[in-house]
DNA sequence: ATGTTGACTTGACACAGTGTAAATTTACAC
DNA sequence: GTGTAAATTTACACTGTGTCAAGTCAACAT
């Protein structure tokens, strides 16, 4: 499960993270990344099979750094759906500044390669999940929304905290972070719940 | 405004158009859209000068087929704010899935091409126009929700009514074009409006 | 010391796709 | 017929990915 300790393989890593970082979207190079981790650029290729593979690894070894497990289980121990929708919201809309960059990058190339599309179903897959397990908790407790069914409202939520949305408002709209997670906090509530 | 009539640059409009309609988001190549113009490649460049500009040209020629701008102005004439709302969300949400694959294409492409997201940017700005004259019809009658300043309703609409949101609901959460619309139509009143 | 192994480098090349350029053909107007 | 505009053909430069073969170099075992 871990990335092995293999210090080159780490050093490529950091260096498309790095430049993926600093323009988010435009894919890099492979020379690029090659030159930033001071190394050739057929080394890449050693490492791994190619650019597309190069960036899900990437997205891996970073939601290993910051620990989206971790982040997530902390709001499946809530009690009550609302505690959970709140836990969840928070925690995933924290979680995509971080990785806003990089994400970004997958989820253009996902338009015209294959690999890249399936990396990123199974990441959103994964997302969703966290989702539909917040409605049910509501639903369980009997404070989903009267208008909507379970899946309807999971379609919302998962919309809702999309990186589409998160980029929509803080980079074209200019919010902040703060005030990104402060509105979605509310909407979340408005449109899902009773209460 | 208009365009001119001539054959050989709008075969090659109505070639784009359909091979982008038939792969959304994946470019197709010059000399895909040469071979289904029955033109040479060389001849795309006689009348555009490069493939970023044959597409905004395409979108371009869209908006004129369909008539945005009458479609748009149905309503501004709409009397209170609340018609007002309601005629856009139903005018613009309608008019995403005629417009969905060609500006799809351009939304992949302005991320790595200036020239692209120039134009993407000019789009949504119209659009954001439309968005920010509902929000203050609803200021002026009063009936803007509480704890929305107008800029910030206007970002939520705008956010709620992107092509991203549109194709998130419709095309990885599978909901019908009518689901959507009744959706966004209650979503815009239960998030912007008092009542 | 010698040989082996693995990781990396160097340099070359095939392949796609965009965009440019020049020479040539086609068709139509007068 | 001549001129002209539009399109064609052919060729090429350029960028970036991915492949391949040969060579270097250090670590390590014997």
């Amino acid at each position: 499960m871990s990335t092995e300790k293999n210090p080159t393989r780490i050093r490529i890593l950091k260096a498309a993270w790095d430049l993926l970082d600093s323009n988010p979207g435009v894919a890099a190079r492979m020379s690029d990344i090659a030159k930033k981790a001071g190394v050739s650029r057929q080394a890449l290729y050693l490492h791994f099979p190619n650019r597309t593979e190069l960036f899900i690894a990437t997205t891996r070894y970073q939601d290993e750094k910051f620990g989206v497990d971790d982040m997530l289980a902390e709001s499946r121990s809530a009690k009550t759906g609302l505690d959970r929708l709140d836990a969840f919201v928070r925690a995933w809309g924290g979680y995509i500044p971080k990785i806003f960059a990089v994400a970004k990058t997958l989820m253009v190339m996902k338009e015209t390669d294959e690999d890249a599309a399936k990396a990123w179903t199974q990441r959103m897959g994964d997302m969703r999940e966290g989702c539909a397990a917040a409605i049910d908790a509501l639903d369980r407790d009997g404070t989903l929304a009267k208008g909507l069914t379970p899946k309807e409202a999971t379609d919302l939520l998962w919309t809702l905290l999309s990186i589409s949305t998160w980029e929509h408002l803080t980079q074209e709209c200019g919010w902040s972070q703060e005030s990104y997670a402060r509105h979605l906090h509310h909407l979340s509530k408005q449109i899902l719940t009773t209460s």
